[in-house]
DNA sequence: CCTAAACTAGGTCAATCGTCCTATTTCTGT
DNA sequence: ACAGAAATAGGACGATTGACCTAGTTTAGG
């Protein structure tokens, strides 16, 4: 049996590393230091840079379709579930500010590193985008579900994108409050 | 007389390496084999990576300050001044498609790299933020218009976001009209 | 002109990067 | 208990980076 705890533990913090400094800038050795181990053990469960960040795509891609399923069952209409994804800006208010949203910037820095992993990376958006879709479809948008949906995710692109350059609080509060009161406004023409 | 023939290729070329590459993984060799010089002739104009920075930032202060002007004369109404900033996103769409926006990525990468200059990227983003809120005090919103401009930001910076990721032309094109129609009804309530 | 400054070319340097290798220790199944 | 696999440590490599230096060339002002 494999034991997977110092595979898991790079994964960890890489993941970690390549939100806050981005994937390009962090270096082996950082990674590796930050677990407190060395770069030769770092080399035997991960061979290139592109591994590791494989790696941390399909951990993030778990996670969060873990935690979309969590709010697929703690709340049962449509609307709560939304406005559950739309508070994520407040939830993680701290280190969006700091960082950016995590999906976003990957994507954003993978693109100008013309990096090949780019559609993998996309997949974590498509993972929120149909997740919202269905959302939209269960309380009877229909087939504006995929463009209610992709605007939905606009905005949180957008106020994260804002939120990184201002690190203003008041404004994140403002926008999540005005994408609730759209997305009341949407739902109740729908019906 | 200093001939600033050199300098300003440098700067020009250097402006668009670092909107498709990135600054932290554009090198000096890129930009000087670019402009077709030496890296020494290079280093002669720029002594340090963040000397050339502060040069590129400038200089899109001032593109950013003169496009501004210009459609401050070409349009005398508010709401075609405004729209004419919204629809940059498909002016520069190919680009946006396969870049991002240049101050959103500039900020996030900066952002990322811990940066000092992170307050002077900061304020291409304020060029606009002012301009979009003189436009809504001209169009009667009060107080309300830097909540506003901040607004048309935020769906600008969103709209760009999902857009490198997408490449999506008809979800821009889309998000324009949404963004063109909430200005109108906007518009519209202030007066 | 002619001299001093500006410009240009190309080489060098230390540091860091991703990658790779070998030797040793620890674990696991039988 | 023991053989083989997995895990770990630490070093070495070639390449690239930002930074810096020196030596020629061009240009501009007196």
């Amino acid at each position: 049996m494999v034991r997977p705890k110092t595979r898991d533990e790079i994964v960890q913090v890489a993941d970690r590393l390549f939100y806050e400094q981005g994937f390009d800038s962090t270096a082996f050795a950082d990674i590796a230091g930050a677990v407190g181990i060395s770069r030769g053990n770092f080399y035997h469960h991960f061979k290139t840079k592109d591994d590791i960040l494989a790696a941390v795509i399909a951990f993030r891609l778990a996670r969060t379709a873990a935690m979309l399923d969590g709010w697929e069952r703690n709340a049962e209409a449509p609307r709560e579930r939304i406005r559950q994804f739309i508070e994520i800006l407040i939830a993680n208010e701290a280190k969006i500010m700091q960082f950016g949203c995590p999906v976003g910037t990957l994507c954003s820095e993978l693109a100008k590193l013309d990096h090949p992993f780019q559609p993998q990376a996309r997949e974590i958006f498509d993972l929120f985008r149909h997740w919202l879709t269905r959302q939209f479809v269960a309380a009877g948008c229909g087939e504006a579900a995929d463009r209610l949906a992709l605007h939905i995710l606009m905005r949180s692109q957008g106020v994260a994108s804002l939120a990184l350059a201002y690190r203003d609080e008041a404004f994140v509060r403002r926008e999540v409050e005005a994408a609730i009161d759209w997305l009341d406004q949407t739902l109740a023409a729908a019906v």
